[in-house]
DNA sequence: TGTACATCAGTGAACGCGCGTTCACTGATGTAC
DNA sequence: TGTACATCAGTGAACGCGCGTTCACTGATGTAC
């Protein structure tokens, strides 16, 4: 039993540090030295691998965006009705933000993280443009004649606030004496509403 | 003319600064030294006023509470339709947070700013309600059956995430070389989306 | 109207701290011959 | 199989910095008599 000199993969031992610490404190209260002694190395050994605080923030962030596109196909592959996908798109997005809280906080968090960065930009849009199929798989299939871009920015707009203020809206239910509503519950409803409206408009034949 | 020694209103000056300096460099960068130092201030004053950083920023949000009260139960009031009204709202609420990117920023974060402050708390439910009531009138008005706080929090999560990801969404109409869409379009659209959504439910009577 | 005094508002020096980054280093691993 | 050497990964000491907060202070304002 020795403690070995080399890690084995100390970038990924330091984004989890990184991503405990955010979820605990809010990314507002990050430090890298901290992270550092969380991942029990020297509070220069994150430099080495991140460059600096933003790199690793970033690195992070890619991670969320990965992990997003990765969650989200993974859910739709389950159903073989588009609307079906997209609420268990919305379902996966929503849920995966909770567990993973750090992520979600960094991810569209520009004036932290590096948004020039390639691997970034394309990790974001893949997730994005697996979403926008869906939709436009909807509309295709339904005849509907919703724009694709609408729905797509709509249902992503929604599950990015519904992200957000998801902690607001469990302690109003709680202050009205509303029992809870289950996380997965109110994205159905959400999305079901955004359907209802992508349908009520004409059909396209 | 002389420099006062007495300031006059330095508790919204500091504010003031305060928003520049995160709407400037984001609310990561953000530090108190700074702020009075661009108030023209010993960076002591601060502390007489607010006490810590902690509240400076509490009392940002509570602004910015207030500032959307106001700004969205002004849109409703120009209006006698209540889903007019409701649209006037959504503009309202992004195009405020697009004029005060600083108040939006701080608004929702529960880590640096004092989540308990009775103000604080006052301040976001009477912006919530607002909203709640307009959504109710016309869910009685419509005889929809659709439930009002699903269509509030649908609303509020989709107006947030707007606010949030605009920056976004704006670079990828332009990296798609669709002509970029104006903001007040995008709200419209997003709403009437969720009202056809919430009218296309059974009606109650 | 004048004076004494309390209160309020802002100063500026000082504190200690944790931070991010750098640097020369050392230990471990991989590779060429 | 062994040896020399290059490369990689992490160390720990050191740096300078800007920060938040505190404190005794001083200037300005308001109030009581």
């Amino acid at each position: 039993m020795h403690t070995p000199y080399h890690h084995g993969d100390l970038p990924n031992a330091l984004r989890c540090a990184a991503a405990e610490v955010i979820a605990e404190k809010g990314v507002g209260n990050f430090s890298l030295r901290e992270v550092a002694r969380r991942a029990g190395v020297s509070h220069a050994a994150p430099g080495h691998h991140f460059g600096d605080v933003r790199g690793l923030l970033t690195s992070l962030a890619i991670e969320g965006f990965e992990a997003l596109y990765a969650a989200i196909t993974a859910a739709a592959a389950k159903h073989n009705d588009p609307a079906e996908k997209l609420i268990a798109m919305g379902t996966a997005y929503v849920t995966l933000a909770t567990k993973r809280p750090a992520h979600a906080q960094v991810m569209f968090r520009l004036d932290i993280v590096d948004p020039e960065d390639p691997e970034l930009m394309a990790a974001g849009l893949r997730a994005y443009t697996a979403l926008h199929d869906v939709v436009a798989e909807i509309i295709r299939s339904e005849h509907l004649s919703a724009d694709a871009d609408d729905v797509t920015n709509l249902c992503w707009s929604t599950m990015q606030g519904l992200v957000e203020l998801q902690p607001k809206l469990d302690y109003l239910d709680e202050l009205q004496g509303r029992k809870p509503i289950k996380t997965n519950d109110r994205v159905r409803r959400f999305q079901q509403l955004i359907l209802s409206g992508a349908r009520s408009g004409a059909r396209t034949r």
